[in-house]
DNA sequence: CGAACCTTTGAGCGTCCTCAACCTGCGTGG
DNA sequence: CCACGCAGGTTGAGGACGCTCAAAGGTTCG
């Protein structure tokens, strides 16, 4: 579904109604499908940036990189995210943007999103709230990295992973197809990537969840979520905020 | 200034110009101003939330609880900030806020604000604006506790804190007030309180900064900066994406 | 077939935690 | 007015969690 030529407006439409009118306004935005090749950054931190993305295939990340050269990755985009909805808004980037997979995204460009506020002023109150879940985000893993032990956050973060999938129809209840590596998990959670490694034998041992060659299954997701306090209520996409 | 009756639009100017006739509709907004005591929980986890504050003195923290206990302080409030702008646009808000001080605020409804919206669209680009910064704080914090030792991630805390309350009028280079204890860190660092102890001793000792009755005193911020690899651009308040 | 990337395992160590105790300042009530 | 309680700060001792360094096996892709 997500393919569809309108992944724009459709996403727009989980987040607020939009009329007829609506899409009229919203069809005059200069947008075009672009492909990222794995490893790619596709915005640089830092730097102005004159566009944003609506991730429709492909997985993407966003980090921040210190001067001693740690990475510390803020989040995963998976398709049906924006990609450097904050960018635009700051007009600098405060963060990079890596293509984790080959990547399949509509670009579409600030002026157009700043124009579309006076001319679909629900558009606004959509990509605001598209905003405040990303925030929401940031700030559950702010808390799973600050309060939770490794074991913890690992499965916190396999959990988050699956359920957001699940809302766009990838994967299920007993598992999901995921390209990170350890490393990504590692600068995810801030620990090193060894001890992650040995946090998923764990994991696997305990009969909990297996990472293994591209696919999370879910041994015994109770048990896992017990584990993890996972709680998505965090991730709720229903219930906009406008009519 | 931010005492003054005008301080809601006073600060949504900030972050983009305002016509008349937007004052004008921005004065039909029903606001109060209101006081809350320390201590005092001015909005719960998990609850419906029908209106967001203006903090115009005093300080405030946002936190989530988690099952065990353990607090995590996603970011503290000071005057000029806004405070539960998430929770209204999520409905049901992910996260308490706590007066830390006394403090005056000024409530702002959820239906005024969304209606706004239609009414007043550039006051959308200011709100989501004002999102995205707060976002980008939280994303700072998150790299802070991820990839930064205990010692770099309390003279980062000390050294945002100051920056965020120069930009509003409070303390100087040398120092601030600061109402904060040293469970208060610890609960936003993810470090124990006895640690943080430990480490500010360690950085008076040091001759960077002290920390003790309510004061924050740089001596020698330089340094400071360096230890804590700080740079202030994520927190940056100028240059409004609209005119 | 080699090279780059990813995963796995071991050993040793350091940061930061927990538990425990004591101190200080301050507000409250007997 | 002093006694007490309590919040916050300080210090010590011991231990655990997660890190670094090191090395080797597995996979994938040009």
């Amino acid at each position: 579904m997500l393919k569809s030529q309108n992944a724009f407006t459709q996403k727009l439409s989980t987040y607020a109604v939009l009329s007829e009118s609506d899409l009229t306004n919203l069809a005059m935005f200069n947008r075009r499908s672009r492909r990222f090749q794995r490893g790619h950054e596709m915005i640089h931190e830092g730097q102005r940036t004159g566009s944003a993305f609506l991730l429709t295939d492909g997985w993407a990340c966003s980090y921040k990189m210190l001067p001693e050269g740690d990475r510390q990755i803020v989040d995963f985009q998976v398709p049906g995210d924006f990609l450097g909805l904050r960018s635009i808004l700051l007009q600098t980037s405060d963060h990079g943007v890596e293509a984790l997979t080959q990547i399949e995204a509509f670009e579409v460009l600030t002026t157009d999103i700043l124009d579309a506020f006076t001319r679909v002023p629900r558009m606004a109150a959509a990509v605001l709230w598209a905003s405040a879940r990303d925030e929401a985000m940031v700030a559950e893993h702010l808390v799973n990295i600050g309060r939770r032990t490794a074991e913890q956050r690992v499965a916190h973060m396999l959990l988050e992973l699956g359920a957001r999938l699940e809302l766009v129809g990838i994967g299920d209840t007993s598992g999901y197809p995921c390209p990170l590596t350890q490393y990504h998990l590692a600068d995810a959670l801030g620990l090193s990537a060894i001890h992650v490694n040995r946090v998923l034998r764990h994991l696997r041992e305990e009969g909990l969840v297996t990472f293994h060659k591209g696919q999370v299954i879910f041994e015994d997701r109770d048990r896992l979520e017990d584990v993890a306090s996972f709680d998505s209520a965090y991730l709720a996409q229903d219930r906009p905020p406008l009519r």
